[in-house]
DNA sequence: AAGCATTGCGCAATTG
DNA sequence: TCAATTGCGCAATGCT
């Protein structure tokens, strides 16, 4: 069970430089650990956020993936590993956790794990497609709706010249009436 | 110091399996290799998109990473390690590209790469809340124009309505005038 | 309970 | 050289 010695020695101390930034949600909680705050965009605090078991396999898992490389065929080779992995960077105390061979109920390690991932991945590209589309509509209609209102505009100072005029010739006709009728008696 | 057997050679076969999906960026060149398409949202298609040197040097240095886990300070400690891993990714070829101990001129390794990739973080964080904003001030002005919209159309139909009654009248007294006329003569 | 949809985040490539 | 953007995968979470 321990994971304490060697490559993660350098770890701990990385971590202690570092001060390990997380991704705490940013929303909920902000202030349960004493730490300094970079001012708006800092770092984003550190401490495990999630409380069920999965996500504290993980922790220990270690799971060293490789996500973004270009060249990818490697990049999911590298997932596929983890714990082959967690073999190499937890060196010496080879005796504990997961004892490697021993892919406990779930996933996270092959397969299964793999084809999640995949369809997730799916599924993100398709909502962020969707969310691009929506996002550029709204602009669009935003910008429609500009022009749109830009001619009502017109049509309202069009309309109310017309107002205007009309009102100022029945005036003149109730003069031309009032001045006849007076003359005529 | 062979790199060639055990975790390596699982990790190829996966590749082999696994067809691996990289990031080509999507846009430009879409039709390289011979591959079958998963229609929209289907992998990615792997190739090395970037022919760059330093794109090259991650593609053979490998470095796994782990970037997501929630409880990052074990990520932060992998990402240390890089060419350690890609010791035991490049399983075979033991030969050469880069040496591992050695880091060659700029950073990818430590510090310096941690404090790159801290201030992009920081970055990327800023530069999203501000697309956020952006879009969020943009779907505000369209419901805002709308309503706006809405109100320019009320005022128009008012106006519209005037006019037709200032004709209305207009042509009943010009009806009046004329009988008038008519009977006088 | 299983699965897609969303969302925040970090990485790396690109842009300016 | 360096901040700003952008595409992407991961994992947590929402939703059904």
């Amino acid at each position: 069970m321990s994971i304490s010695d060697s490559p993660a020695s350098s770890i701990c101390m990385f971590a202690l430089h570092h001060q390990s930034s997380l991704n705490p949600d940013s929303s909920s909680m902000s202030a349960q650990m004493p730490q300094m705050d970079t001012g708006l965009y800092g770092q984003p605090m550190a401490f495990p956020k999630t409380p069920d078991g999965r996500s504290m396999e993980q922790m220990m898992g270690f799971m060293p993936y490789s996500s973004c490389l270009t060249p990818s065929s490697t990049e999911r080779a590298a997932q596929q590993n983890q714990q082959d992995f967690s073999q190499f960077l937890v060196p010496p105390p080879a005796s504990t956790l997961r004892p490697m061979g021993q892919k406990r109920g779930p996933s996270k390690d092959s397969v299964e794990y793999r084809l999640r991932r995949e369809r997730n991945n799916i599924a993100v590209r398709k909502s962020r497609d969707k969310a691009r589309r929506r996002i550029q509509l709204t602009q669009q209609r935003a910008l429609q709706l500009q022009d749109e209102n830009h001619s009502l505009q017109l049509h309202i100072q069009h309309l109310s010249h017309e107002v205007d005029a009309l009102r100022h010739y029945l005036s003149q006709r109730h003069l031309q009436e009032n001045l006849s009728e007076a003359t005529k008696k």
